[in-house]
DNA sequence: TATAATT
């Protein structure tokens, strides 16, 4: 079990830009002359989001740029876990393209999130996702790209590569635009040897991977019960109770506190934070808290709400959602503004949910250097409050 | 030899 924890792949992927199509206008919804709202200007698709991101965090994310017609994180039907994607549909196009251009590539937790214009949805774009085996390792995803882009339009690739050496895996993904175009794709090329290879390649339709595996569910289980407790760290492992079943010995406590101590080092999201982050440290985090934290506020609700202080004029809540997205989940950011400049005062708010993750991002981003300005980060305390 | 891309 712990060791589907360290297979983390680490990926690349070409970030495809899925423009949209029709003549475009300065402002408001457009409507065609049938009497239909063409969304094509104003809708967009949001990939690779955190596992555990809620529909509230995402519209709390999207809702930062603009006002939202509608927005939707896409769940299971059946386990009503989150697919890792949602849709995003703005009154004004030109908060959709004020999103793309500010959002995507944000940093959260394990994943670089993608925000880019949604295709019309039709059956023809559906499962148009082929799975590539057997690639030459020297193949890179470019000549992956070069060689699949002759059967249509490539919207995403990627090449999976060792988490460690970085070296290609020789497997990979290529997603076309249209399920006809995978179809001939495969015809053409599984079976095949690319240019200069030594073995032929395998090409097919990937499977979905909402389609998971009994041990992977669990995985999953295991992981969003973890992130849900928001207490002190040492007392996590002692108060998680889902035990059923993981527990082999007569004591499933015990036997559960391994996996439990890997899952919840993997949700930190250290591994794609800043290079500046110190390694994680227990006891430095809660000896901080305890000393640091006398008029704490506490998980009042949404949360736990953290001071960040110095920030220049200029900032926005996206410098907040890119300091602390990284770290875990963050239901909510906010930067405090002069009413008749609009400036910010110097200071905003992060709400985040779980306590370790707080902790980690405070110690991490306390004496952060931004600018020519060193940040001061803390739990809010309610000195602070009445200030 | 397996990633969360169409509501």
């Amino acid at each position: 079990m712990s060791r589907m924890v360290t297979q983390i792949i680490s990926t690349m992927e070409t970030q495809v830009s899925n423009g949209p199509s029709g003549t475009s206008l300065p402002n408001g919804p457009v409507i065609s002359t049938n009497g239909a709202t063409d969304d094509s200007k104003t809708n967009l698709i949001v990939n690779y989001l955190p596992q555990n991101m809620t529909q509230e965090e995402f519209k709390s994310l999207f809702g930062s740029i603009g006002e939202i017609e509608s927005c939707k994180l896409v769940r299971d039907k059946i386990t009503g876990q989150s697919l890792g994607y949602g849709f995003v549909n703005y009154v004004d196009p030109n908060d959709a393209d004020k999103a793309i251009n500010t959002l995507n590539g944000l940093k959260l937790q394990t994943k670089t999130i993608k925000v880019s214009y949604a295709r019309p949805s039709s059956a023809s774009i559906r499962d148009a996702n082929l799975y590539v085996s057997g690639l030459p390792k020297t193949m890179t995803q470019k000549d992956m790209e070069q060689l699949f882009s002759q059967y249509g339009r490539i919207i995403t690739s990627r090449i999976l590569v060792d988490q460690v050496t970085g070296i290609s895996r020789g497997v990979g993904f290529i997603r076309f635009d249209k399920r006809n175009e995978a179809e001939e794709a495969i015809k053409g090329l599984n079976g095949q040897k690319p240019l200069g290879a030594a073995e032929p390649i395998t090409v097919k339709f990937a499977n979905n991977p909402s389609q998971k595996t009994g041990q992977a569910l669990l995985t999953q289980l295991y992981q969003t019960a973890a992130r849900r407790y928001t207490g002190p760290l040492h007392h996590q492992t002692q108060r998680f109770s889902l035990i059923p079943p993981f527990g082999k010995g007569p004591d499933p406590n015990n036997s559960t506190k391994p996996i439990l101590d890997n899952l919840l080092n993997a949700s930190y999201g250290v591994k794609s934070s800043p290079s500046l982050l110190p390694r994680f440290s227990p006891i430095t985090i809660d000896s901080m808290t305890s000393l640091a934290g006398v008029n704490l506020t506490g998980p009042t609700g949404a949360g736990w709400c953290i001071f960040v202080y110095n920030l220049s004029p200029e900032a926005d809540e996206s410098v907040l959602w890119q300091l602390f997205g990284p770290f875990g989940a963050v239901t909510n950011v906010k930067v405090i503004r002069d009413f008749t400049t609009n400036k910010c005062k110097g200071f905003g708010f992060v709400t985040m949910t779980n306590y370790d993750e707080a902790a980690m991002a405070i110690a991490s981003l306390n004496g952060y250097r931004l600018g020519d300005r060193v940040l001061q980060v803390s739990f809010k305390t309610s000195k602070q409050h009445k200030a």
